[in-house]
DNA sequence: CTAGGGTTAG
């Protein structure tokens, strides 16, 4: 044995000597294999039962000792088991991660039952274990044990209970087991409180807490962590602001579980500010803080300080999770992020985080928002469990980038792995149908969703449905379609419909979608736009003009058009005329060269879309200062010659950016992939992905 | 030897 530590440094074991041994066993526990020598000797370890259980219990608190801890409780020397040291150990592998152990030990403590019968420790430990495996049915065995021990009076035991029917989903056993207990302290009402929230019942959370209130329990932080989770959830900013004034009162805000729960609600109000002041004031924050931080930027729509946020975590050096990983990856996606989002993905794989399903799905999006569909098949295939999510996520992505046929397949796919598609699914499929002009198809799933799978439905689908018909060209049909459809058509419905009028020439069910959607929403200038572009192909510039002077007359901004793209990791952003860049001069420079070498490949400036008032020449230079243009010009100086040029943006893109597009994929032979608002723009050779309808 | 609590995807 080592002698590393001096004898003298050791308890005097066997004798009421004035060092207590546990206080330093917990502290350093490379002293257990001396003091186990120490004890064996003495014949203390053999006589004393005590002596044995507390060794025991201080090998089992350390995860690196647990081997240890099985071979003093297995192989000995030692005094004969009780009850307490199968406790001790069932907790110890209950806290490694080992359930199926504990479970082992409580099986043969069953069979053993003469020597070490199990108490309420064990019962409770037992139910904890069947919580972590979700194992209900063994759950409901240890009740009947327990019952028939008359171990149920036990609090412990009880609220364990709950957690258990909890965890395995079934609230409803778990509010049984709560009404039918003689008398409920706050721990028990905690547990109830918490059994709803797991389950996402956050009303009942609420209605819970305010039973607490009237009933006159005491409640305590963790009834305040439970209530404020659900407050976030459902948006009750108002109990949410009453807790966190309560917490200010009675000075709990020193509990960071506590804070990092008020910031997740104020972040899920609406009140992003206030969560990071919360986040600044903290004392120390752990992973838990930073991802909840993270996410609820990301949740804000604040992609870009999400993202910051996360490398001043890494600064930091607060080793990220999964639940991290999750939050900055829908911030990549979100942003079109590739090369960060890249850089996230190795690093999951290097640190062996676990790839779980929401991981998995969070990747396989991130992939597919950046126009990379076969990385976010690959993500997909190396997915040890899939789910409805995780299927959606790539027939959705399939979808928008152009590859209907693909999407449908998938569809095949999961039904035949036994994977219920959810109303979310058809929309993916829908949108595939739509992208490949499989009209019968679209009809087809669209009539079966709600009668082989019970999903009614929602305005998106019968977006999906417009979209589909008026892309065909079947716009009489499409408009007839809203008239009929049983629920109120919304802005975006008729925008489908004003967008076909615009490929297939309608004037009239043009003014007529436009009517209805000035009627919905009047902020969107793409749609005077369109109207007016209509109106135009058709010859009728004086009402070309009445649209836009009407569009001027309401008020109605432009939204500005905005382009992102990343160059090593760091994701730029332009706005059409940009003055803001530091390389503005070089970038005009290229636009221009670009422009000159697509004329001689036949560009003819399309500027329909410009303000008609505005000179032809003015127009042509108006059009050329379009983001995309500037975004596009700045990858060609920027990234290496044949490197992919990803770009993203708010808005559609327009038929000149569209075309320009097409020819600069062609002239400098590069890949140009666009995400616009709704779809992927594929550009090479100078063809794109969408067939020229977006 | 005993509980219960915070962050995550389509």
């Amino acid at each position: 044995m080592a002698t590393a530590v001096p004898t003298a440094a050791l308890p005097t074991p066997g004798r009421a000597g004035p060092a207590p041994p546990r206080a330093p066993l917990r502290a350093d526990p490379s002293y257990l294999p001396q003091l186990h020598a120490a004890l064996i000797k003495s014949g203390e370890l053999t006589g004393s039962a005590k002596s044995f259980h507390s060794l025991l219990e201080a090998a089992a608190a350390s995860p690196t000792l647990l081997p240890y801890a099985v071979s003093l409780f297995r192989l000995g020397p030692r005094p004969p088991l009780s009850t307490p040291c199968y406790n001790v150990l069932m907790r110890a592998f209950l806290h490694a991660g080992h359930p199926e152990d504990a479970l082992h030990l409580f099986i043969e403590m069953l069979h053993a039952a003469s020597a070490c019968p199990a108490d309420q420790h064990t019962a409770a430990c037992a139910l904890k274990s069947c919580s972590r495996m979700c194992a209900l049915d063994v759950g409901r065995g240890v009740q009947a044990y327990a019952v028939k021990r008359g171990l149920v009076a036990d609090r412990f035991v009880l609220s364990s209970l709950i957690h258990m029917y909890a965890s395995c989903g079934d609230v409803a056993a778990a509010r049984l087991v709560f009404d039918a207990a003689e008398e409920s302290g706050v721990v028990m009402w905690n547990a109830i409180v918490a059994a709803y929230l797991k389950n996402g019942d956050w009303m009942e959370v609420v209605e819970m807490f305010k039973g607490m209130l009237e009933v006159g329990v005491a409640f305590d932080e963790v009834t305040l962590v439970s209530v404020v989770t659900a407050c976030g959830r459902i948006g009750d900013a108002k109990l949410g602001k009453w807790v966190a004034g309560h917490v200010d009162e009675e000075g709990l805000a020193r509990n960071p579980k506590l804070v990092t729960a008020l910031m997740d609600m104020y972040a899920k109000c609406g009140e992003i500010g206030k969560a990071r002041r919360l986040f600044d004031g903290m004392q120390s924050r752990d992973v838990v803080a930073w991802s909840a931080m993270i996410s609820g930027y990301t949740q804000a729509d604040q992609c870009r300080e999400a993202l910051g946020l996360f490398s001043e975590m890494q600064l930091a050096r607060v080793e990220p999770n999964d639940v991290t990983m999750v939050s900055v990856l829908s911030a990549c996606a979100v942003l079109g992020a590739l090369e960060t989002g890249k850089w996230v993905h190795s690093y999951v794989r290097r640190k062996r985080l676990s790839l779980t399903t929401i991981l998995g799905t969070a990747l396989v999006d991130f992939y597919a928002k950046c126009g990379c569909i076969d990385d976010a098949v690959e993500a997909f295939e190396s997915m040890p469990v899939k789910n409805s999510w995780t299927w959606t996520a790539l027939i959705k992505g399939m979808a928008t980038n152009g590859r209907g046929r693909e999407a449908l397949e998938l569809f095949s796919s999961m039904r035949e792995a036994g994977i219920e598609p959810t109303d979310v699914t058809f929309i993916g499929v829908l949108m595939a149908c739509s992208h490949s002009c499989l009209v019968e198809e679209g009809r087809r799933h669209f009539d079966s969703m709600a009668r082989d799978y019970g999903i009614k439905p929602r305005v998106e689908h019968y977006g999906c449905m417009v979209d589909l018909l008026g892309r065909a060209g079947l716009v009489d049909e499409a408009y007839q379609f809203i008239r009929t459809m049983p629920i109120e058509p919304n802005a975006v419905i008729w925008r489908a419909l004003l967008s076909s009028c615009a490929v297939h020439r309608n004037v009239g069910i043009g003014e007529e979608a436009l009517k209805q959607i000035i009627s919905l929403n009047p902020s969107h200038s793409g749609d005077y736009v369109l109207l007016s572009n209509i109106y135009a192909s058709a010859g009728q510039w004086k009402d070309a003009a009445m649209v836009r002077k009407e569009m001027k007359d309401r008020g109605i901004e432009k939204t500005p058009g905005c382009s992102l793209i990343e160059l090593d990791g760091v994701v730029f952003e332009f706005f059409a005329e940009d003055s803001d860049h530091p390389e503005l001069r070089e970038i005009y420079q290229k636009v221009e060269e670009m422009i000159g070498r697509i004329k001689v490949a036949g560009y003819v400036p399309n500027t329909a879309d410009v303000r008609l008032e505005v000179e032809e020449r003015e127009k042509e230079v108006s059009v050329s200062h379009h983001s995309e243009k500037l975004a596009i010009a700045f990858g060609l100086m920027k990234l290496d010659p044949g490197a992919t040029i990803r770009l993203s943006k708010n808005l559609r893109v327009c038929a000149d950016c569209h075309s320009a597009t097409k020819l600069i994929s062609k002239v400098y032979d590069r890949e140009i992939v666009v995400r616009d608002r709704n779809i992927f723009h594929h550009f090479k050779d100078g063809t794109c992905s969408c067939n020229d309808y977006w």
